[in-house]
DNA sequence: AGCCAGGAGATTT
DNA sequence: AAATCTCATGGC
């Protein structure tokens, strides 16, 4: 999760991650910290008053999902064992999960704005985006940002955006969006409700700006799907390229005829791909 | 300097 | 329908 230091949506040190969490009645900021096949230690560090049954499942029900620790990850490693591509994968990555981006407009946001860019540069749009409309608070001189609600976005003008390097066409593509959760027309429960991938994937597309490979990233991350798998992306591209020690890219055909072996968990084949370009 | 980046929509064929 | 062009800015 350190992979990036611009990340300003939490913190790591000596392990523990520190980050603002967002119930529906108040801002926790809380550290995560853990050890080796034992429970999540959660700790509050702000508000001081105590927190209601309520809210603290909300958070934790918010880091079960972050971290998706719901999902029994055996089946895949079985995949793995047999898979000559990913085993190689496997040591410096077991026990990795899909993190996840539990709210729907933030892995919108995220996957529009990364499109068609290079990562570093991403990176620096969210941060900026994050930093200029988004709401922060200061706790022993750290700062600690949360996400820019839906309703902010909602009423600004594209030239607003092109302030934080966003195109005109993101700007457009954004704003849509976060009209479209704020008048409740797009809803995460909405989507997970339909239950059906090929029907979510359809009404994801049909949103301006949203094309198969931002709704496969939506709902790998956001509607955790295990199975999705944004086939054209150029990172799962370059690493199959690059464990497979291929002259060029390979064809959108190779990769469905590889991705055939990771049916049921294409998302996490995914995802341990990308990782992998980082850890090997 | 030039290619390309965790694409999508519009236009042309 | 499928191929091609345009958007647009920065990283390397």
């Amino acid at each position: 999760m350190n992979r990036d230091e611009q990340e300003c949506l939490y913190t790591i040190d000596q392990k523990q991650i520190t980050t603002l969490i967002e119930t529906e009645e108040t801002t926790v900021l809380v550290t995560i910290s853990g050890k080796n096949n034992q429970p999540l230690k959660v700790k509050k560090l702000l508000p001081q008053k105590q927190l209601t049954i309520h809210e603290k499942e909300q958070i934790v029900n918010y880091i079960a999902d972050w971290f998706d620790l719901t999902t029994d990850i055996g089946p895949f490693y079985k995949i793995v064992e047999n898979d000559p591509l990913l085993r190689p994968l496997l040591p410096s990555l077991y026990g990795l999960r899909i993190i996840g981006v539990p709210s729907l407009f933030e892995a919108l946001c995220w996957a529009v704005l990364g499109q068609q860019i290079n990562l570093a540069f991403a990176y620096r749009l969210k941060r900026d985006f994050i930093q200029t409309f988004g709401h922060s608070i200061t706790y022993n001189n750290e700062t600690y940002w949360t996400f820019p609600k839906v309703q902010d976005i909602a009423v600004l003008t594209t030239e607003q955006l092109l302030q934080v390097k966003m195109t005109k066409r993101k700007s457009e593509y954004i704003i849509n969006i976060a009209k479209q959760i704020a008048n409740k027309e797009l809803s995460k429960t909405k989507l997970l409700q339909i239950n059906d991938m090929d029907q979510i994937e359809k009404s994801l597309v049909n949103i301006r700006g949203i094309g198969p490979w931002t709704a496969n990233y939506c709902m790998m991350r956001c509607l955790r799907d295990p199975n999705a798998f944004p086939v054209a992306d150029v990172g799962l591209l370059n690493a199959v390229k690059r464990f497979k020690n291929l002259a060029e890219k390979p064809s959108k055909a190779e990769m469905l005829e590889l991705s055939k072996n990771w049916t049921g968990y294409k998302a996490y084949a995914t995802f341990y791909l990308w990782r992998g370009n980082n850890v090997l």
